[in-house]
DNA sequence: CCCATATCTGCATTGAGTGCATCAATGCAC
DNA sequence: GTGCATTGATGCACTCAATGCAGATATGGG
């Protein structure tokens, strides 16, 4: 990596760190770009170069992988059932949420998310991709037993469920590994519903 | 009604009917407030007198029932138990889904939010407050039987099933009944398994 | 008819976000 | 090392949403 590079990570970090250090003083709504801009001493055109929205700063480490869910259903055994490569897929999800859960920073953002509608939408719209690009993987991999509105409601049970647990797990001040526990129960009472009788 | 109110209601319907008709025509990103007071004959500053944002004015008519949820928790039989509750509480909010699907707003509001962020997040707002006004009640209702994040995760499962049916329906042209019917199946997804084995 | 009140309006301001032209540092070829 | 293309940073002007404030105007009640 050049010195270029270098640089440019640099000043991006820079304005991450600014931006939390501001965000945990006085709040999400209450911290304007001009400000992390000049305690980043850089100035605000040079913020939303790396940012497009202001809180975008705050998602640098969100890291749900998405394509580990995906990769899960693609491989399915030709004769495995949606049940068991959903447990397969969300496991390995939830399994793999990472650095942002331990460094704090998803502990962050949901403490901002409680006074921010603006970050609380943001939150949100993190789960919506996730629900609706793995819907239709789900759908075209069991084109016969799933129609696309059988798959819709399927994710979003379980990416509610999902959610709503590590939310709320993350707002109890629970260690990693007891939200991720959190996670797998709100993913197993949902794939308990459609193991015990078919779901269309 | 006096002359000052009803001259009220006339002027905020005025500015509804223009926004939906400019929404329809341009989509929801490419209208300004400018436009839609100047289209409504008053001043930018009269509609944000009647609107909080300029998502609102297409919520007017939203009117998913949620004292009917809460009432329905506050009203259980002593020896009910919470599934029970849940699927009266669900059944009752579903099938009061009223106007706002019969007249084709709500399928105004989902074909508008699939190309504007500002608008999917404004949706998912209200189904989130749904969601942890619930959790909270039914916390409430049922402490011993349910913790907090047991009770979170539970009306994630249930909201997340329940608003993406709704919406997959709703995008698929489905008539009314047939789209509460998508929301029933999706709260029965979720009650399953809770009923399959005890949750918590 | 007069006064309190409520609606509407204009004006100024803040803050997010974008387009554009420019400057300066870097990387690269020779 | 010199020349040149690239690219990251910046300043400036601008749009748009949203808010505060101060008036103008109309309504409704006495």
């Amino acid at each position: 990596m050049g010195l270029r590079e270098r640089k440019k990570q640099r000043t991006r970090q820079d304005m991450i760190e600014a931006a939390i250090a501001l965000f945990e003083e006085r709040g999400f709504e209450e911290v304007t770009v001009a400000q992390i801009a000049e305690a980043a001493d850089v100035s605000t055109r040079t913020f939303f170069l790396h940012f497009a929205a202001k809180d975008d700063v705050l998602f640098e480490s969100a890291d749900v992988r998405i394509d580990l869910g995906l990769q899960a259903i693609a491989e399915r055994d030709p004769d495995e059932r949606f049940p068991a490569v959903l447990r397969r897929a969300m496991d390995e999800m939830i399994s793999n949420v990472g650095d942002d859960l331990v460094s704090g920073a998803a502990a962050l953002r949901v403490r901002l998310a409680a006074t921010s509608p603006t970050l609380r939408a943001r939150l949100a719209q993190q789960y919506a991709t996730i629900q609706s690009e793995m819907a239709d993987a789900l759908h075209k991999a069991f084109p016969d037993e799933l129609h696309p509105v059988g798959a819709a409601t399927l994710m979003g049970a379980l990416v509610g469920a999902v959610s709503a647990a590590s939310v709320a797990a993350i707002h109890r001040g629970d260690p990693p590994e007891d939200v991720r526990e959190a996670m797998r129960l709100g993913a197993d009472l949902v794939l308990r519903g459609v193991e015990a009788r078919g779901f269309r």
